[in-house]
RNA sequence: GGGCGGUUAGCUCAGUUGGUUAGAGCGUCUGACUUACAUUCAGAAGGUCAAUGGUUCGAGUCCAUUACCGCCCACCA
């Protein structure tokens, strides 16, 4: 393929990625690098995205959960796997149809003045106007799905499977149409499931409330949190064995205001402790009361209407909103003198996740699944290790969910969604007993198969959205056929998401997998934080605290963002985002940039001697140094990819590319620039830096790669990097060690007698070993060159020189000549400081040295690595002392 | 009421299976436009690892208790 031809030889200082970023991804794109095929000869490796929500846009959570997605696909890709990233997006029945019906509202429409089809007719058109707006964003930030596969949860074969599975369902007795206390909210107004209820924990009131006993003077107080529900009550009950209440069987109580007739019940079940005792029985707005209710056989009366206001069961309180009837309750029983007490109460509250409305237990006829026998098989999967999930902890939250899971509340109230497959025959004359039951069909019958009337009507309801995206892992390859791509990519191998849908979708995933698939739908789960601001708020527009993914692209590129997100995520903890830290990854980015120039420039016109490996003998210590740190960081980064630690493998790669490779290496490389030898060494690290900085920064290495020499092709496309092991050298990384402490060393010295940047010094090293005298001898030139020195001794027999500042004291001593400069109380004091560092270092060795449990029990190396330790302790500590001597002298 | 996570440098956080003198980035301080990079370079200061107790030759790391912060789950009206 031929690659974009980057404009001119020069290269500007400063990284402009928004070129660069456009350039490749066309390329990448127009290429087909992001596509996967089952028919490749490779090992699968398939990822499904957590498909957005069309009427999403980018937003930091989706930066960091799609960053670790590229970067685990485009690391198994560079391994030789045949990788899919499977997109697409979620039509988010609710949250859509919420925005549309903003927008109507704008016009002064609502949906029920359109219609049904008038309405989804806006709201496909407002889907093909906005819906993709999250995949464009996701591409600016280098996500390399298969692009061509996009799915979409309402598409007509998506729409397909979820019928079938509702079919299947159904016909198994696992799908049930029931009348349960269900979950509603009001601005919303549809059902909603348990997981879709947020609690919040709100400062309420307890209010205490008399009822009066018929046919007599008595009353029973009675605390609730709802008064307004008082509408609804059809009995009063208590404990069996509350002696208190034992007055009370047998008799009625009577609903203040509208005075309905109440039977007093006892149930074991009414908490004696909690308030006065006596329990206000509201069947239709309240679990508990609900199934006491169906224990005790009372009836139960509705007085919501689906917007929450009161209806004609409410009497006077018809009409009126719920929250304005409690207060009018309140004044009324108040007025009558019935109501005893008002205390401030704290618990929790159940609010619609999408609008964050109260919502209201009521009683509401739905469909339901059954959950436990699909639970069953998901529990032991995860049970046997064939789902794993990543941190561990999770394991238990969702095991602990599933354990106790409940039915699953599916249909809507809403019309954006996939219609319920049920219909119902409302023919008349022929009808018999079995025209009752729901028809559920895949496809829309034609006429009753009792009576054969034509007169069907389809349920009004849509299910919820959860029910097409539990499917995702199979429906977006085709399921229900049974095709090639579903027998090659299928079971996926890494879900990667947040914690906050465990119970919404990963549990979901796992039981319809092994429900319709026989086999779970990933082998791993990769479960990360929550992306907050920097005070710890969830970053939300509502609270204004939101940075822009797409600002920071804008601003700083893509793979700034990218590097900034991974490197502050550490395993499964939430992430706290701010500009500064996304300020290390441009700064990383033009880093490498900039090294690269740095290469891209020295390299000769002649470049056929970068094809061929120099003989390991022809390398100088310094290469074989930073070839032997490449290799190791080649094997980490690789481990920690391997086990989904980004931010570790990022820590990795910008301490090595930077503080090595950088700092060190390319400084060294100076003054041999010329050498085939450093020029193939520069090639070698850089191009396989930039392989392994390439999952995290795709475009900037891209680029750079571009320009490098090579024989492979696109990198993205290029082979994962192995490790030379013949490179690691453990002796050759101590001498360089040695030689950049001894560096360092002359540095330090510099700086802290404040020595002219361009004043070159003389310095006198004394050594105390042959191979030290050695090394450092052999790399005088570069020490010269680095810590700007002009006259460099170095030997065992040298004498401190007059005027001299130590540093280094330990294996060498390094002298370096201040005349004039030095202030021998100031240098007294630097050593004494030193002096005592090694003093407290040395005590606590040798209480360890002279324990003998600690020489018994350690192992034997840390012993001897101990013993080593205290003899280097007291040789400095003795050359510090002769230093202080000499410096009296 | 259960469960989980956190508490390490001024700030934000790393710290793999317990073993040299606990690390990074930012910030601070000192210096430098050194021919790849001021989105830079060199150097420095800064920590009794929340508290207590325990296990161990040895604990930031393991165990227990406590405190504070955060999150999740739960039908006490």
């Amino acid at each position: 393929m031929n690659a974009p031809s980057s404009a001119s030889t020069e290269i500007p200082t400063v990284y402009n990625p928004k070129q660069v970023e456009k350039k490749w991804y066309e390329f990448w794109m127009r290429e087909g690098c992001f596509r996967a095929s089952s028919s490749a000869r490779k090992r699968p490796y398939t990822i499904v995205i957590p498909p957005p929500n069309i009427t999403g846009i980018l937003h930091m959570g989706h930066a960091l959960n799609n960053t670790l997605q590229d970067i685990l696909v485009r690391y198994k890709r560079m391994r030789g796997f045949e990788t899919l990233w499977m997109p697409g997006t979620d039509h988010a029945g609710i949250a859509t149809q919420n925005v549309v019906e903003r927008s109507l509202k704008e016009e002064g429409l609502t949906r029920q003045a359109l219609g049904r089809d008038k309405f989804l007719e806006r709201v496909w058109k407002w889907r093909e106007k906005y819906g993709n707006t999250i995949i464009r964003q996701l591409q600016r930030l280098g996500c390399s799905c298969d692009w061509e596969r996009t799915r979409f949860t309402l598409d007509e074969k998506m729409s397909g499977a979820v019928r079938e599975v509702f079919v299947r369902l159904y016909e198994k007795g696992l799908i049930y149409r029931g009348k349960r206390i269900i979950n509603w909210c009001p601005r919303c107004q549809t059902a909603l499931s348990d997981e879709e209820v947020t609690h919040k924990e709100v400062t309420g009131h307890l209010y205490t409330i008399k009822y009066a006993i018929e046919g007599s003077d008595e009353f029973v107080a009675i605390a609730t949190t709802r008064p307004e529900t008082m509408l609804g009550d059809t009995a009063v009950g208590c404990n069996p064995k509350d002696e208190r209440y034992r007055r009370l069987r047998g008799k009625t109580a009577l609903l203040p205001i509208l005075n309905r007739r109440l039977v007093i019940i006892q149930d074991e079940r009414i908490d004696p402790e909690f308030g006065t005792g006596a329990l206000k029985i509201t069947p239709a707005h309240d679990p508990v009361d609900y199934s006491l209710a169906e224990k005790h056989g009372l009836p139960f009366i509705n007085i919501l209407n689906s917007d929450g206001t009161l209806n004609e069961e409410a009497g006077p309180y018809q009409g009126l909103d719920r929250f304005e009837a409690r207060r009018r309750i309140l004044g009324e029983l108040e007025d009558r003198r019935l109501l005893l007490e008002t205390k401030e109460h704290v618990h929790a509250v159940g609010h619609c996740y999408r609008c964050h409305t109260v919502v209201e237990p009521v009683l509401s006829p739905q469909w339901f699944v059954r959950m436990k026998p699909l639970a069953r098989p998901a529990i032991a999967a995860v049970k046997e290790g064939k789902v794993v999930f990543l941190p561990e902890r999770w394991t238990k939250v969702y095991l602990d969910w599933m354990t106790n899971i409940r039915d699953w509340c599916i249909s809507r109230q809403i019309w954006w969604g996939h219609r319920i497959p049920v219909w119902y025959c409302v023919g008349t004359e022929s009808c018999t007993l079995k025209c009752k039951e729901p028809i559920v069909s895949r496809t829309t019958p034609e006429k009753c198969p009792h009576c054969g009337s034509a007169a069907l009507r389809q349920d009004e309801d849509v299910l919820d959205t959860w029910f097409s995206s539990w499917l995702w892992p199979f429906s977006t390859l085709g399921w229900p056929e049974k095709n090639k791509d579903l027998r090659f990519f299928y079971p996926t191998s890494t879900l990667v998401t947040g914690y906050e849908i465990i119970f919404f979708w990963v549990a979901r995933m796992i039981m319809a997998g092994f429900e319709f698939m026989g086999k779970e739908p990933f082998r791993e789960v990769y479960i990360h934080g929550i992306v907050r601001d920097e005070t710890g708020s969830k970053m939300s527009k509502s609270l204004g605290n939101v940075i822009d993914p797409l600002h920071v692209i804008e601003d700083y590129g893509a793979d700034a963002l990218r590097f900034g997100i991974v490197s502050i995520t550490s395993e499964g903890q939430d992430v706290y985002v701010s500009k500064e830290k996304l300020e290390v990854g441009r700064n990383f980015a033009n880093k490498i940039w900039n090294a690269s120039r740095f290469v891209l420039m020295n390299l000769d016109e002649k470049r056929a001697f970068l094809k061929k490996a120099p003989r390991k003998a022809s390398l100088n210590s310094v290469d074989r140094w930073v070839l032997s740190r490449l290799n190791r960081v080649i094997g980490w980064v690789t481990a920690s990819l391997e086990r989904c630690r980004f931010n570790e493998a990022a820590s990795i790669l910008y301490e090595f590319f930077w503080h090595e490779f950088c700092d060190w290496y390319l400084e060294w490389s100076k003054p041999n620039i010329r050498s085939k030898e450093t020029q193939w060494v520069l090639h070698e690290v850089l191009g396989r830096s930039l392989k392994l900085l390439h999952p995290l920064m795709p475009f900037v290495t891209e680029e750079i790669w571009e320009r490098l020499p090579h024989e492979e092709g696109v990198l993205m496309r290029s082979q994962w990097p192995k490790v030379k092991t013949g490179f690691i050298d453990k002796a050759v990384e101590e001498e360089i060690h040695l030689v950049m402490s001894e560096v360092q060393a002359i540095r330090n010295v510099r700086a802290a007698w404040q020595i002219n940047p361009k004043d070159f010094v003389t310095v006198a090293v004394r050594v105390h070993r042959r191979k030290e005298t050695q090394i450092l001898q052999k790399h005088s030139t570069s020490i010269v060159h680095l810590a700007k020195v002009g006259s460099l001794q170095i030997g065992k027999n040298i004498r401190r020189p007059k005027e001299s500042a130590v540093a280094n004291i330990g294996r060498v001593e390094t002298y370096v000549v201040l005349s004039g400069l030095i202030d021998i109380q100031m240098e007294r004091q630097r050593i004494e400081t030193a002096l005592e560092d090694v003093g407290k270092m040395l005590k606590a060795l040798d209480g360890r040295l002279k324990n003998e449990e600690f020489l018994k029990k350690a192992p034997k190396e840390v012993v001897e690595r101990e013993q080593r330790r205290a003899e280097e302790l007291q040789n400095r500590r003795k050359l510090l002392e002769e230093n202080i001597q000499s410096l009296m002298e």
